[in-house]
DNA sequence: CGTCGTAATCTACAGGTGTAGACAAAACCT
DNA sequence: AGGTTTTGTCTACACCTGTAGATTACGACG
């Protein structure tokens, strides 16, 4: 519950602040970590409201995925300094004081459950994935693409969900160069 | 419940049965994805038993987190071709039809819960992290051989839990050389 | 063969899970 | 104002969770 005003009787308006509840709540705890009546409670409505708008918990996350990887994140349009820039970023959003949590952390917390892995696979192909290959030039752009995001996801498990001390308290800039030459490796068309 | 004999009454045989069961069903299910009960009908045995040889789920979790980390998993010891050593078996062990299982998936399918992810910390820092930083010369070997394991918890994230296609049925060779390009990166002293 | 220690089970509890169905109340429309 | 549709809540179910306490049965030893 965010919104100031009570907020009498609004159907679209109640649908919104579930909603954005369930994204922060399954980004944060992950799927099987958070109730209906967490996001109902936290939208200030009741669990029963969370199946009559979305169908059921499993809806509900569908709808919390595709929203969260549509939005851009990390990744810039252009090719030009795309492994530092999206490097820069990555070590920015996972530091320890970051607050954004975008959809590499809703990715990671929910993988454990077959049915959400599922459907983060097509919302991961047709958002993330495509805005990826897009920037890529060659042959291979899927491929190519894929394991750039398997780089960024892996750097943010052990940077701050394990919580690794080595790359926690890297510098900040050395960790920024290492992974973007890193990136580099698939981003760069092969010669 | 693998073995052949019956075991009626055998405090050790039993210990090591119920831990058995626990690695294998912590590693397929996370460790929110499976109960006590699961487990200790898997080896035969009444739930209580879990929690009289091991105190808690928590306390089994731990043993088990600390015996698959503990197994030397996919960093050779040399520093001879370790990068292309280590990216030619990633790819075999995340293929479609591979059985192994080990010590990442139990990380990824566990991560979500917070108390198996600092349980898991201390692990790989004990096991996996020490093992590869050993085989690494150079200034910052720990945060590198982080990155470099980094990169291959998110490439078998992909791979095989999300199961995202262009990774799923890459050609292992092409995708061997990659990812072997990336982890060169880390793994090469740096001039 | 009886006794004793312990391996193992049985019963139970207090709480949480997703969801279905019946009910109350606010808002809109004539 | 009266009636109807929509918005929201209440109660409830069937099931599963980890774990505590009391109880049984097995096996070895004297």
């Amino acid at each position: 519950m965010t919104s100031t005003t009570p907020r009498r009787r609004n159907a679209a308006a109640t649908r919104e602040a579930i909603l954005t509840s369930a994204i922060a709540a399954f980004t944060e705890h992950g799927y099987d970590g958070v109730g209906v009546r967490d996001i109902a409670a936290d939208a200030g409505v009741t669990a029963m409201l969370v199946n009559r708008y979305f169908g059921s918990k499993e809806g509900l996350f569908t709808e919390v995925v595709d929203v969260s990887f549509a939005r851009p994140t990390m990744v810039p349009g252009t090719a030009d300094g795309l492994a530092t820039e999206t490097a820069r970023t990555l070590v920015a959003r996972t530091s320890a004081d970051a607050d954004h949590l975008g959809p590499f952390e809703l990715m990671l917390k929910s993988a454990a459950n077959p049915k959400a892995a599922e459907i983060m696979r097509s919302a991961i192909r047709r958002h993330v994935g495509a805005r990826f290959t897009a920037a890529l030039d060659g042959p291979d752009a899927d491929e190519r693409a894929e394991l750039g995001i398997a780089l960024i996801a892996g750097t943010w498990l052990m940077r701050r969900i394990i919580g690794t001390p080595a790359l926690r308290d890297a510098d900040p800039d050395l960790l920024a160069t290492q992974v973007a030459r890193m990136l580099a490796v698939v981003v760069e068309p092969p010669a």
